[in-house]
DNA sequence: CAGGATAGTCAGAGACACTGACTATCCTGC
DNA sequence: GCAGGATAGTCAGTGTCTCTGACTATCCTG
């Protein structure tokens, strides 16, 4: 039987997204899963609370306690949007940071046994694959 | 910026999911996600709670929660395990299996949006590299 | 500058996932 | 055959995540 396509794009997710997870908590950054979702939305120069929400497809309320929880175990912080007082910009911490590049080491190393196992030509095709698709699938690209 | 292959699985993954679920909502078969990931796992002839848990990846308390649900709403019903009778097997009733009904079809318009999109060459490269990714991501294929 | 739109927060509720503890039944080795 | 460990499932309690609805403050447009 044919398994579908969601759920062929669902396991080797999953599997990546917890075998990192595991390697981030062990280096000393705790993070769960809807708080990792959210971060990596955030964009180099901050974003606010809004656009996060949007991006990472859940309520401003939820972004909003997400981000209460990325503040206070030290990865983000909130600051004052200079363009519009309303708004306030969620920036990443140097500790954020720290985590965030424990998280592509690791995230590097899955795809180079993911691309020993496809094959470099397999490899590159499926990433184009996949980012022709996320054309027609993510709004907020 | 690359977007990584984790994120890059993910946001078509939830489009499709996202998709079928409005589609099977508005047929008249309510399902949250939790509980449509459970319900997938379901075998043809009936499957035991505990091989249910392991299966979704939940433990056994998380799936007997999610089938009191399943069961409330009719897609399946509980019943003795003639082999054990420490076991029930649950089974998915005619109701459930209209549902199913109603999201393949949705999942089988969605991947021919994707195939139109990709083109016929590059969607079965897609899907053959994400079979091969299955045998070193998925440990209960 | 009035009125609608937008950014964010507060409050309350439900869904979901966990750990720990428990009962009933099964199975294995003596 | 039966004692002891393993297994199937449930009950209870807790924490996380997500939502809806209501609210304040600020921005923007006519």
């Amino acid at each position: 039987m044919q398994p579908s396509l969601g759920v062929l794009l669902f396991i080797p997710y999953r599997h990546m997204e917890q075998r990192i997870l595991q390697t981030v908590e062990a280096a000393g950054y705790p993070i769960t899963l809807a708080q990792a979702r959210l971060f990596q939305r955030i964009d180099e120069q901050g974003s606010r609370l809004t656009r996060l929400a949007e991006a990472a497809q859940v309520t401003k309320q939820t972004a909003g306690y997400l981000v209460d929880q990325l503040e206070d175990a030290g990865y983000v912080q909130r600051s004052a949007d200079p363009d519009d007082s309303r708004a306030k910009l969620v920036t990443i911490t140097e500790r954020g940071r720290a985590g965030i590049a424990v998280a592509r080491q690791k995230e590097e190393a899955i795809e180079a046994e993911w691309a020993a196992h496809l094959g470099p030509r397999a490899s590159r095709q499926l990433r184009a694959a996949l980012v022709r698709l996320r054309e027609i699938t993510d709004p907020y690209a």
